[in-house]
DNA sequence: AAAAATTATGTAAGCGCTTACATTGTGGTG
DNA sequence: CACCACAATGTAAGCGCTTACATAATTTTT
């Protein structure tokens, strides 16, 4: 069977008796049509099954009403909750989000931008800022609205719509050292190509710097957000000569693949090395011992993203918008039990 | 600002010298141009930073390359895997995925799937077939292809890839019963508009009757997918004159959320009560004890989809596909401790 | 080397829609 | 009742692209 040939506004127009425009007008502004006709063309309209055809539409409306978004990855709950946040906000102001995946590849992440693009859309959510300048051109050179979420910087021509990962992780490091850890080691997301997990490390370091602490006893490892890379990481970090009595971890995916390695290695948390998180995702609180970690607001932010995504459309300019972290404090972080 | 006047097909055409028609060749079947001419109009496409126009491109293709997906919820690991996976998989085809979320709600549903077709998607992917018929039938007049996951039956012209939320339910209620379980209580997903709660429920009830328990020993309750919610329903159950010694949950979260609940309220699991989840998503092997559940090949699900979606669009025939499933024993279900 | 076959390129007709502008209809005014 | 203002509708020119068909260039065949 061939591809149904679907009923166009010509077929309305003809079996209305009037012309494409008067149909095209009781469609898009119907108070300039005469209350008769009107009701007599949205008749046939609903009869036929008529729907405007997308692709007309889209080229002589130059704008697709559809916003991209290109995050690392949805299968990960740090970004689920916001990206659910963001669909629903736009979904409220009637367009359509197109997703893509990077797999926090730089390559991967360029490529889906330029094919959001090449499909049309009005606008973009982009995680981050770590990607080149080249694409930061591309964007400019077309004019494509976009803006850059879960991260935030002050001094910058660019819109963010996050927090600032490198003094809240600055913070929560402050945190482990009041509660009088010495040494410490840091599981780090990988930080190629990704601003977030490289703040947060930076901040982390800053922050035992600041401290007054030897930069020997704060040991630095990245890994993939996955629970067992992160146990590995954990193990190798346990296994060390002086191992440290707290473990700062990238994220929360880190924190838990940590506390459960801990588990199967006999180690107990905190009570033999305190772990922290970062995100404040549903399973913090699920395993044991909670994780203390920072919380993020993350249905919020993405709402937040989509309002400032259209603002940027409507009108020319837009406005970052920083949202405040703070730490939840659970079971995973103690003050360290005395020299062994 | 103006909105930026984008090179068209013309203008490149005009710098190489050439006519629109070899332009567009050069784009869309390489092979048919000289290689002198082909790389001359390349260069300039690049020079001038031509993409095609999407709107024009899909007008006269009649096709958008893009996949739509109407999913209860983004925020949710069950769809995320598998939706992540089917993301990947379109993108490896050279297509884009339009998303929406129906909150689970069938009105919401139905207009989400008509955006999405104006839109333009090609084809759909929709979550389990409880919908009205209405809607199919929208979907068969416009020809648009569709596959129907997370599901799976037998006896049906519609396309399936799932699995069979009926039989896995079943097999886990007789485990339930084989352990020694007389008493036993569901919490069961809002089965209104969801074919797999439905299912799941209808499952283990048969399992039940099957297995000759009197039907007044399985009480059944609906929870939101939420810990809380679920949490609400455990402690209403536990607080009943003769509570069940098991407590069959419609999904993991609902698991999850009546084992947090029971270690607040001081019930041990599973020696007090054994509880069962569905789906294996990643919480259930973080919370102690660990879920006993039935794993759901997400991932491979998710691809899945994707590839029959595209054979549908290719030929025109799509065969339905099953996956299995099976039951990941931990430590939440264990044989009931006698009479109290 | 001319004819035939093959390859490369150009011409132009749409695809379905919106909208500026032209035309026609309607009712109010002097 | 001629004239004007305004409302309702129609006409037709694109929007940027693909592609069938026509034409030109090149290679193969005899």
């Amino acid at each position: 069977m061939d591809k149904l040939q679907l009923p166009t506004l010509e077929d309305v127009a003809r079996q209305a008796q009037v012309s494409t425009a008067t149909v095209s007008r009781c469609l898009s502004r119907p108070e300039t049509v005469k209350d008769t006709t009107r009701e007599r063309v949205m008749q046939i309209v609903s009869e036929l099954g008529y729907t405007p055809n997308f692709g007309a539409q889209a080229m002589v409306a130059r704008r697709t009403n559809t916003i991209g978004a290109v995050i690392p990855t949805m299968d990960n709950a740090i970004f689920a909750k916001g990206l659910q946040a963001f669909q629903e906000e736009i979904s409220k102001q009637g367009a359509n989000l197109l997703v893509a995946s990077s797999s926090y590849r730089k390559d991967l992440e360029e490529k889906q931008i330029r094919s959001l693009i090449a499909r049309g859309v009005d606008g973009l959510l982009l995680i981050g800022d770590d990607r080149d300048e080249e694409i930061y051109a591309y964007l400019e050179k077309r004019q494509i609205p976009f803006v850059l979420a879960w991260n935030y910087r002050e001094a910058s021509s660019r819109t963010y719509v996050g927090f600032n990962n490198f003094q809240a992780s600055y913070d929560m490091a402050k945190l482990v050292v009041e509660y009088g850890h010495t040494h410490i080691a840091m599981i780090a997301g990988i930080t190629e190509g990704n601003d977030r997990a490289l703040d947060r490390l930076a901040g982390a370091g800053e922050a035992l710097i600041d401290s007054g602490l030897p930069r020997d006893n704060f040991t630095v490892t990245e890994s993939k957000y996955d629970f067992d890379a992160a146990g590995n990481a954990f193990e190798k970090i346990s296994g060390l000569g002086r191992p440290p009595t707290a473990i700062i971890c990238g994220n929360d995916v880190l924190a838990v693949g940590a506390i459960l390695r801990a588990k199967t290695l006999g180690i107990r948390v905190p009570q033999d090395i305190s772990i922290t998180g970062f995100d404040d995702i549903e399973i913090s609180t699920i395993v044991e011992p909670g994780v203390t970690t920072v919380h993020v607001p993350h249905r919020r932010m993405g709402t937040s993203a989509a309002s400032v995504l259209f603002k940027a459309l409507q009108e020319q300019k837009t406005r970052s918008r920083k949202f405040e972290t703070h730490i939840v404090k659970r079971q995973s972080l103690c003050a360290p039990s005395g020299p062994p």
